[in-house]
DNA sequence: AAGAGGATCAACCGCAAAGGA
DNA sequence: TTCCTTTGCGGTTGATCCTCT
């Protein structure tokens, strides 16, 4: 029942100006990010909180890298779709100067395709038996049935429960893998981490997730074999 | 050269979590 | 404990750009 944040009379809506660009970042390099709520008024611009919140994380920020993604960047983003599912934001924490934004369009636009082309299913990183196999050895077994390719199995490893949690997620990676269906290759074992980029130390939730993206940016090997 | 269709990306919307009163 | 406000996230949309015919 709650109103949306930007109905208000006289509120902009669309693409940004130089202008208001420019207010939004000469506001947060004397004020600092936070209190989106209040933001706009005191930087005399007429958005809403949520509008130039995403402004600057997305487009404004000084650290950001633009471009377009590098191999590496596109294997990492790969493999921890594979574990996170469309957990975006978590995937960009690993990707510095990417925003979550970015990684979700380019997974959208880029990689989802090369994937199908691939005769991987985007989606659960499984092999599509409706799609010509690109390899022998991806083909070894464990097919889904066509079901699979439903846009009900729009999560990554679905069938094992409450896709929302991580942890699952990787709980049914382990299982998977133990269960001997090793459909992809995707190098995510779990072993004792070296020595974790201080990039990666969660603050909070010490759980599988934060573990398990730690094992995936210290492999030395940045490419799936799948990619070989 | 021009139009159609596809691809890309910035931005919006709605929902849920987090945090404070 | 409950309610309310704020923030953050993921899905989706729409405008613009690009490529093909």
């Amino acid at each position: 029942m709650r109103k949306p944040c930007c109905d208000k009379q006289g509120t902009n809506k669309g693409a940004w100006s130089k202008q208001e660009d420019q207010k939004l970042i000469d506001y947060i390099r004397t004020h600092g990010e936070g209190c989106w709520r209040s933001l706009p008024k005191a930087a005399g611009l007429h958005r809403c909180g949520k509008s130039c919140r995403l402004r600057w994380i997305n487009y404004l920020r000084p650290d950001l890298k633009r471009g377009s993604f590098g191999q590496d960047e596109e294997d990492l983003i790969i493999k921890l779709h594979a574990l996170l599912g469309n957990r975006w934001s978590l995937i960009a924490g690993r990707l510095p100067g990417r925003t979550d934004n970015e990684v979700k369009n380019y997974w959208n636009s880029h990689i989802k395709r090369k994937l199908i082309q691939m005769g991987i299913d985007p989606n659960n990183h499984r092999l599509s038996q409706n799609l010509p196999l690109p390899h022998k050895q991806c083909g070894s077994a464990n097919i889904k049935s066509s079901e699979s390719m439903n846009d009900d199995a729009c999560q990554p490893l679905k069938s094992c429960g409450d896709n929302d949690r991580v942890s699952d997620a990787a709980s049914c990676l382990e299982d998977e893998t133990s269960a001997g269906s090793p459909d992809l290759n995707l190098e995510l074992t779990i072993g004792a981490v070296a020595t974790p980029s201080p990039l990666l130390v969660e603050e909070t939730q010490q759980n599988s997730e934060s573990k398990m993206a730690r094992e995936v940016e210290s492999d030395p090997v940045p490419t799936l074999l799948l990619f070989r």
